[in-house]
DNA sequence: TTGAAAGCGTTACCAC
DNA sequence: GTGGTAACGCTTTCAA
C-alpha cells in the first residue's frame, strides 16, 4: 500500500508534482510525468479515495435511491445506471426506499444527510413532500427518473401520452369497451407515472366518444396482482370488456394468463396491451410500448454528470421514447360486438 | 456543515474530547458528554465520513458484486443485504458483473484496487481462476452467497440435496421418466450450483434404479429461454417425460407455460418442480423447494459484520434452509406411464 | 477526565 | 516547471 509520497520519492521528485503528474492538471514536463507514472506502475500506486475526497470534497461516488430493486423496471435503471458508472470511473451506492418502511425513513434522514455522493438520482421515487423537501435541500445534483416532476433534471417516457396511443390502437381496431388495468386508485395520493397513464387513456377515450365506456381498474403494479384482479373482474357478471390497456406489461401479462385460464382468448376474445416490453412480452407475443430503462439510467447519468460538471447549469428534461411493438395481443374486437 | 471544531467551540471543550463524546470511544464525563451531545444536535452535526475514513481506516462501506440485478434471485439477495446494512448504518456499494461483459473486467481491476469497503459479499459469482485471486488478494473480509465454494465464509442452500428431494418427490409420485431441465451443459466450465443441483437429480435417479431415464436438457437460466427449450422439446417426436425437475422456479413456469400451450395439462399430463419459490410461483400453482434470498442475504451482511469485526475469526459456512411446498404442478404419471 | 498535537494521504496555493 | 506547506476533518496517542 504504498502513498504519493513513495511515488514521489522514486521518481525522484515532490509530493506535489507526482500528483499534478497523476492527475494531470497543473504543469509537468512530459519527461518527469513518465517518470512519474513509471513509478506509480511499478509501486502498483492506488490512491486512497478517502484522502482524494477529503482534499477535493468530491467523493467519485453517486447515490441512487430506488423503491427496491426486484421489479423489472428498477432493475434494468439499476443495471443501467451501473454500466455508464462504471465507465465513468465512479462508484454506485444504492440506497432501498421501500415505500412505508422503517428503512426508507432512516434512509433519508440518516444516509442522506451524510452526503457520500457528488449526484443523486432516484428512481420511480414517489416522495412524501418532507422526503422531498429532504432531497432538495441536501444541496446536490439530482436527477429523476420515471417519477415525479419538480423542476429538477428528469428522464422518463411520456406516460400520458403512451397510454394515450396504447388506447388508440385499441379504438383504431375497433373496440369501444375498453378497461384500464393496474395502478393505484384514482384518490390515492402518491399515484404519479400511473396517474399519468390513467390520464392518457381516458383523454382518448373521451376523445373518441367513448366516455361511457371509461374503466379504472387498480391493482398493485406487478404480475400476480395483474392476474388476481383480471380473474375477478373477466369472470363478473357485468359486460366483458373487448380490451384491456394495462398500466405495463407486468400487470399485462398477468392478465394474459388470467384469461387464458378462463378460455377467454387472447387476442380473438380479448385484446391486451401492456406498456414496457418486458423481457417476456415476446413470450406472450403481447403487444405493447417499448421503452428502454437501461437507457434511461445511463441518460440519467449522463445529465447528472454534466450537473456535477457545472452545478449551476439549468435542469434538463429528457422525454424517452416509446415505440409501438404489434405482436398479437391485440386484434379486432370479436363479431357481436361491433354490431 | 459545521464540524467537530465547531461543536467543541459551543460545548466548551477541546475537539478531542467531543470526539470522545460523540464515539463513545474513552473517558468523558457523563455531564460534558451531554453538553457536547447537545452542541452536535443544535448545530445539526454530521461527521464528514471521509475524514473518518482517512482517520480511522474504515469505510462504513461493504461492497456488493453481483452479476445483474435483474434475476428475481439476484434482486432479492440485495434487497435482503440493503436491508440488513441499513440497520448497521453501513453503505452498499453495488458492482456489477455482468459475465463476459467488459465492465466486469474493469470492475475486477480498477473497483476492486480501490478497496472503498470494509468486506465483500458477492452474489451468484462465478468468478475465473484469475478474478477468484483478484478477489482473495484484496486482503478483505469475504462472504460469498449461493455460488463457488472456497473455503471462504458462504451462504446458500445445498442445491445438490435441494435437487435430490425435488427428483425424490417425483419419484415417490410414480415418475420414472424425468428430465432435468436447465443450467449449463455438463461439460462448461463455469457451472456451479446449477451442477450440483445437476448431480442432485442425477444421483436421486441413480438409486432409484432410473438411470437410464437421466437426461439434462440444458437452458438458459431464465423463464423465456424455459420456456423456448421445453417448447422444442415437449413438441418432439421422443417419448415425452412425464415429469420435470427444472433448475429453478423461473425456468419452471416457462416450462409450465409451455405445455399450456400444447394443450399439455399439468398436473395431469406433466408433473413440473421447480427450486426457489418465486414471487410468481403461487400463480402458477408451482411445486417448489422455498429458498429465501432476502434471507441470505441479511445472514451475509451477519457474518461479513463478524468477519469485520474479527478479522482473523475462521470462515462460516450457512446451509440455508430449502423447504418443499406442495401445490398442485405434481400429481402421479397418467394412466399409460404407471403400466 | 481533559487538551495539545501528531497523524491519516491527498490536493492546491504560492513562492521560487 | 517544480517544491514547500497549509489545508481537508477527524481520531488517537500522550501528557497533564
Amino acid at each position: 500500500m504504498s502513498g504519493i509520497a513513495d511515488v514521489a520519492r522514486r521518481a525522484g521528485v515532490s509530493k506535489s508534482t507526482a500528483s499534478r503528474a497523476l492527475t494531470g492538471s497543473g504543469y509537468v514536463s512530459d519527461a518527469t510525468r513518465q517518470r512519474v507514472r513509471d513509478a506509480a506502475n511499478t509501486l502498483g500506486y492506488v490512491p486512497s479515495t478517502h484522502a482524494v475526497s477529503l482534499a477535493t470534497g468530491k467523493t467519485q461516488t453517486i447515490g441512487v435511491i430506488v423503491p427496491h430493486v426486484t421489479r423489472w423496471y428498477f432493475g434494468e435503471v439499476v443495471d443501467g445506471i451501473q454500466n455508464a458508472l462504471i465507465a465513468r470511473d465512479l462508484d454506485c451506492a444504492l440506497f432501498s426506499a421501500e415505500p412505508g418502511s422503517a428503512n426508507r425513513q432512516r434512509m433519508f434522514d440518516t444516509y442522506l444527510g451524510r452526503r457520500r455522493f457528488d449526484g443523486l438520482i432516484t428512481v420511480g421515487l414517489e416522495p412524501s413532500t418532507r422526503e422531498l423537501d429532504r432531497i432538495t435541500t441536501i444541496g446536490k445534483p439530482l436527477v429523476t427518473i420515471g417519477s415525479y416532476d419538480a423542476g429538477t433534471s428528469a428522464v422518463s417516457i411520456d406516460d400520458f401520452e403512451a397510454a394515450l396511443r396504447a388506447t388508440q390502437h385499441l379504438i383504431a381496431l375497433g373496440h369501444s369497451n375498453i378497461v384500464f388495468l393496474g395502478g393505484a386508485p384514482e384518490d390515492s395520493d402518491h399515484s404519479f407515472g400511473d396517474a399519468r397513464r390513467v390520464g392518457g387513456y381516458r383523454t382518448a377515450m373521451t376523445e373518441a366518444g367513448l366516455a361511457e365506456f371509461v374503466q379504472h381498474i387498480p391493482c398493485d403494479v406487478d404480475m400476480p396482482d395483474g392476474y388476481a384482479v383480471a380473474v375477478d373482474f373477466l369472470s363478473g357478471s357485468h359486460a366483458r370488456p373487448t380490451a384491456i390497456v394495462a398500466v405495463c406489461d407486468e400487470v399485462a401479462i398477468g392478465a394474459i394468463i388470467a384469461a387464458r385460464r378462463q378460455g377467454i382468448g387472447v387476442p380473438n376474445d380479448l385484446s391486451v396491451i401492456g406498456i414496457d416490453d418486458h423481457t417476456h412480452a415476446e413470450m406472450f407475443s403481447l403487444t405493447t410500448l417499448r421503452q428502454s430503462p437501461r437507457e434511461q439510467g445511463e441518460t440519467a447519468v449522463e445529465l447528472l454528470s454534466r450537473l456535477i460538471a457545472k452545478p449551476r447549469s439549468t435542469p434538463e428534461r429528457v422525454w424517452a421514447p416509446a415505440t409501438m411493438v404489434i405482436r398479437s395481443s391485440t386484434a379486432p374486437p370479436p363479431e357481436p360486438a361491433r354490431l
